[in-house]
DNA sequence: CACGGGTTTAGAATTAGTCTAAGCATAGAT
DNA sequence: ATCTATGCTTAGACTAATTCTAAACCCGTG
């Protein structure tokens, strides 16, 4: 933790600011899927005065720039990932958090096969309860 | 084309009218997956005087009745889904059109292997191009 | 120190969807 | 045939998520 986040900015083309650095840090490193709303009051802890409008901003800044992807599963909620590459999601039914499956763990067959739909992405969207087994990091 | 939708809709325990036959008879036969709006608007077409509400209404309560499911997959947008058994689902990149895609056609494994996740359901959301060949029904 | 471009800000505007309260339609009772 | 209760429809108000606007601000350069 405690990445240097101007310079990792900076090396995605994104004019590194107090504000973008703060929504950054928080952003790029949670885990929980957050909304706007969440990244706001999350962000709004350590730098008080930032605007909603800020955070809408940087949030459609960085996946502009890559560096995080927006989805929306649930509802008319807008989330945002850090995780970047290739996965798949988990909803847990009961509280609606979203986890991340890695790529790996799940295989899709015969893509080839879909006829008139050229394939450029996918992902398997699972929906379900979380086993009563203690929660760890989603 | 043409069913009795006033007895579709008693046989699933919604009293019919003519409002809900009006959106039933439209939104249950169409593959377009169309939002609230788009409903709105064709069903306006032939039965002018529907308020907004009612179509909203209507399409909740035919959701809650099973007869349609709803789902949230680009954007902020709600779409309506008169295909209420599993299947998967085509994002058309370029025009945003929504196809489905046979539950049989694709297959997806592992999922006995998600640890701490009990699955319930789940589907597979593909996005690409349509092969440039004329597109048929969507 | 002044300038200028980009950034931030509060609040207005927009959009999707829900809620409200009054009016309307109609099935059943008389 | 009329009455009435229940549920349906309506316009418009309201809410929540997001985008837009225009002014203020910040900061590196001349
Ligand atoms: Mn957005
Ligand atoms: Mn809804
Ligand atoms: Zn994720
Ligand atoms: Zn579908």
């Amino acid at each position: 933790m405690n990445r240097d986040f101007a310079g990792l900015l900076k090396e995605h083309g994104v004019q590194p600011s107090a504000q973008r650095a703060a929504v950054a840090s928080y952003v790029l490193t949670t885990a929980e899927h957050p909304t706007a709303e969440t990244v706001w009051s999350r962000v709004k802890k350590h730098f008080p005065m930032i605007s909603r409008a800020t955070v809408y901003n940087t949030l459609n800044l960085l996946t502009r720039k890559g560096l995080l992807r927006q989805f929306v599963l649930v509802d008319g909620k807008t989330v945002f990932d850090a995780n970047v590459g290739n996965h798949h999601h988990f909803i847990d039914k009961k509280t609606g958090r979203i986890y991340d499956i890695p790529w790996d763990a799940l295989e899709v067959s015969r893509l080839e096969s879909l006829g008139r739909f050229e394939v450029s992405d996918y992902h398997v969207v699972v929906r379900g309860r979380l086993k009563s087994s203690a929660r760890r990091r989603g």
